[in-house]
DNA sequence: TTCCATGCAAACTATTTGCAGGGCC
DNA sequence: GGCCCTGCAAATAGTTTGCATGGAA
């Protein structure tokens, strides 16, 4: 279930840094993994790694997350809820952090995993002369589902009407 | 210097959603117009607003900016230091929230009011279904002057070695 | 032994809330 | 009078830090 060599390879890139991957790191990793499109807070991913992990603290995972931005395997993210949440890069997704839909009615957030910002970006360096290294991009709005709803209700409103 | 026009639309809009225009609603409005683009926390935007209304409270700050914010006066933004922090929508641009360019090494954010994403946004809406409201986007990397004094630096580190 | 890493608890910081008072229609 | 708005202070919530302990090299 979770992609082991990607396990080892963060494991590398820890070591690289100085640092060990402890079993609650590993937990840590492994419980971001399983939920690689979760968006999970500092939180949220305790009560995760608790389940295999049970004695681990809040301030280790807290520390681990740190560690992990700071090795640019994930980013934080924040949808204006609040908290902190971390949102795992993929691997090999070097140069360009993925792309989120967040629909304003039901909360869900999407992922876009499309490089959609290539020419806006030679666009950006040529006319504002900022070296772009990174971006984030959300959209908000309506999802597929709630858009349907809404269409649902709407005609039922007008059905109603009619009688 | 602060757009009266622009305070009497924000005045209309308010009454129109029941809330009134008070002294220090006002004062806190005039002082996020005269910093535009100061992208200021609501600390900043307090001792700002102090400066002509000594005696506001922070409460009252915070309690002004989420009316704003609801009625999509300003946007909260977040550049990952851990403070929301409250840009004003320019006057009209009821669909298009600008884009942001924050220098990873010296910290300035610039803002870009040209729209990049129209083209992006349709392909969102036709390939994902996602109907698209707002957006928000920052490019990440190096600002001009951060890249001329980086070449600098090279330029004078290469000199001393050859000397 | 040395050094990093951990869990716990305390500290800190940004933000929100409760409440009594004050002003305006 | 009723209602909205305010300032203050207290409460809350997320995150960080200090510290004594523990384990691996």
């Amino acid at each position: 279930m979770v992609d082991q060599a990607y396990v080892k390879k963060i494991k590398a890139q820890l070591h690289q840094a100085g640092f060990k991957l402890t079993p609650q790191r590993e937990a840590t990793v492994v419980s971001l993994l399983q939920n690689e499109t979760g968006h999970l807070s500092a939180e949220e991913v305790y009560l995760l790694v608790k389940e295999s992990t049970p004695d681990i603290g809040l301030a280790t995972v807290y520390r681990t997350l740190e560690i992990l931005t700071e090795l640019n395997i994930v980013n934080k993210v924040s949808f204006n809820d609040g908290l902190i949440r971390y949102d795992l890069r993929r691997e090999g997704a070097q140069h360009h952090f993925h792309h989120h839909l967040q629909c304003m009615q039901c909360g869900k957030i999407q992922e876009i995993h499309e490089d959609l910002l290539h020419d806006v970006e030679r666009l950006v360096e040529q006319q504002y002369h900022f070296e772009v290294q990174d971006h984030k991009l959300t959209f908000q709005g309506l999802c597929a589902d709630c858009q349907r709803h809404n269409r649902e209700v709407k005609a039922a409103a007008a059905q109603e009407k009619k009688e």
